[in-house]
DNA sequence: CCTAGCACTCTCGGGGGTAGACTGCTAACC
DNA sequence: GGTTAGCAGTCTACCCCCGAGAGTGCTAGG
């Protein structure tokens, strides 16, 4: 269904009702409106607009003579009356620009200070997830080696990245065996991106002998592990620690929902995969069935090497979140990234 | 100063108090005591060994009409009065087993594992610290590449530890000159430990021109780190859900220091670092500043590979702790590790 | 050394009453 | 018609009070 058409005057009751809101943590009131949000009307009339809003789902009542409380669908309206690319605050901007004048080689890293960065700005929890699909990842080179009681296999990436997977050693493998077997898997794969290395395993594998399919077997899963971004790779977090206060304000099952979720790797990717937009998205409370749960909002930002997207940078907080200011810094930081990135894979 | 010796029905009582506290969270009573931890005393008898025990500092009062509430102290004592080697419950030991029963190769997955399994079976959080001195790793291989601007560093010891490392390209090496200097690297550190390995490579680099100096410093950077066990090394943490719940019962302060200590790995390596006993070790509140900060108390062993210790795993909960129950399944994973560490390091 | 008994202290929880915060409505006004 | 002032109505949050209950410490007697 569409969204119905709003009075300017609602929205600038909406949007104040919000800021107040987040801001105090209390319900706002119709006098603290009309003073504060200098429309120049009475409280009676912001009554008349408030109980519209509620009418329209945008607002909710705690009690009959409290203040107003903004719904998920409120919020909702709010973020997209926002004007496209906002400003970022002084404060947060020289944050960002500081982190990112910094030299930094390693992806992965830049992307654990990166949550930080936005936990510390944003004052909420910061996420960071690698490239949700290594397709143009290219296999710079493979080792097969023994290690301890098994065979140890290692991957690295063209961009730094280095996967590796130890395999039990299969019967029937001699030294010589495991190192002619690395050179033609390293013939085979090199240079190639990540999905034809797979298929080239694959093919190897239903070809080899038994002992050698094992290894193959597991090399093509290794393959196809790093395309999920999935194995090694992983939901960074940072700043969990600022979510620990906000905690005082939720029921209690949701704190440890959010909790379990942020250690269970695979929920948090989910919803960060979900990224359709180029900009900036949002996800609000009941929008999606995890933050729900959590009564949490989620915004994230996708950051690019060139032209191609390799991974999600967001901020996970209360539905009560400063919106603006989250927004403002995640789309700056994902900017940031995107150049560094760039330069970087260049 | 020496411990005072008690009397067995003032440890009795001790103990009493602290697996009442513990089990139900509220002050315990002289009443409570009498009947149920079947001393064949009456409550008037109790309530002066109760006074007794507060008077040397093992018991506190929450106020006049209240019961008694354990000291950390009180913990300490309570805790160095258990049976050496206690009983493990059964339905621990069946987690514990079942967890183990599972194949794994890679110790870094067993460890996030056991993380998981520690807080299943405790309700608190897991910990886990992999090798503290890698002293006795070998260097097994060393590799040096071009990748994206930089050049990467890779080292594999001899258990199938992957360490690396991004260096800045320097200026006056082209690709020729980092092959023979990636070879000579290899011959000089190849089968060495690791701080052989590091002086070897201090010693190459006072030696060599100035570009490949930068490399060679760097890596011997890498290979102190490795020793440290740190770099690439980190905290596993698992269950920090348990926490979240047990966080209703602290100060709010008190919880954001917890959270934040937990996601800064040094703090928590210092901590479980100092193991000095080959048995389990018990941190209680006060007895170190950062427990101390947060009112909380580590349970911790090492575990072994052969004769060696090569890293720790532990629990993190409040002072009001199931010291039984934990210490006797942090005892049992360890011994597990252990068992684990050593095949799969034979 | 132990125990029964008792006076004393202090918290916790419920009841009741009030101040205050908002609302919603109505009637007048522009 | 939209806007406003005014006002009655409603509900919460808070304070105070009080009594029940829990638990202690002490004393006197076995």
């Amino acid at each position: 269904m569409a969204e119905p058409e709003l009075g300017g005057r609602k929205v600038a009751v909406l949007r104040a009702v919000v800021e107040e809101y987040v801001r105090t943590g209390e319900p706002v009131g119709s006098e603290k409106i009309a003073e504060g949000a200098g429309l120049g009307v009475s409280s009676a009339t912001i009554r008349n607009e408030l109980a519209a809003l509620e009418e329209l789902g945008y607002l909710s009542h705690p009690h009959t003579s409290a203040g107003r409380i903004p719904t998920d669908a409120g919020y909702r309206r709010f973020v997209d009356s926002l004007p496209p690319g906002g400003r970022i605050r002084d404060a947060q901007r020289r944050a960002i620009a500081g982190f990112f004048a910094e030299t930094m080689v390693d992806l992965e890293e830049v992307l654990r200070g990166t949550t930080q960065l936005l936990s510390r700005v944003t004052q909420y929890a910061g996420l960071a997830v690698p490239p949700a699909t290594g397709l143009n990842e290219v296999v710079l080179r493979t080792e097969l080696m023994e290690v301890g009681g098994g065979v140890l296999l290692l991957v690295v990436g063209e961009r730094g990245r280095v996967d590796k997977l130890m395999i039990d050693r299969p019967d029937g493998l001699d030294a010589e065996g495991l190192a002619s077997l690395e050179r033609s898997l390293a013939d085979k794969v090199r240079g190639r991106d990540l999905p034809e290395a797979q298929t080239e395993t694959l093919k190897a594998a239903a070809a080899a002998s038994s002992g050698e399919r094992a290894i193959l077997a597991a090399a093509a899963e290794l393959f196809g592990e790093m395309q999920l971004g999935m194995g090694a790779q992983h939901v960074m977090i940072g700043g969990v620690a600022n979510l620990a206060d906000e905690a005082a304000h939720w029921r209690r099952e949701t704190v440890r929902r959010l909790f379990e979720a942020l250690e269970h790797e695979s929920e948090m990717i989910e919803l960060l995969r979900d990224v359709t937009t180029e900009d900036v998205n949002v996800t609000i409370g009941a929008e999606h069935p995890h933050t729900g749960e959590w009564e949490a909002s989620i915004v994230s930002a996708p950051f690019n090497a060139g032209s191609t997207n390799i991974g999600t940078v967001g901020v996970v907080g209360p539905t009560a979140m400063d919106y603006v200011n989250v927004m403002a810094s995640v789309r700056a930081v994902a900017r940031r990234l995107s150049e560094l990135a760039t330069e970087l894979g260049a």
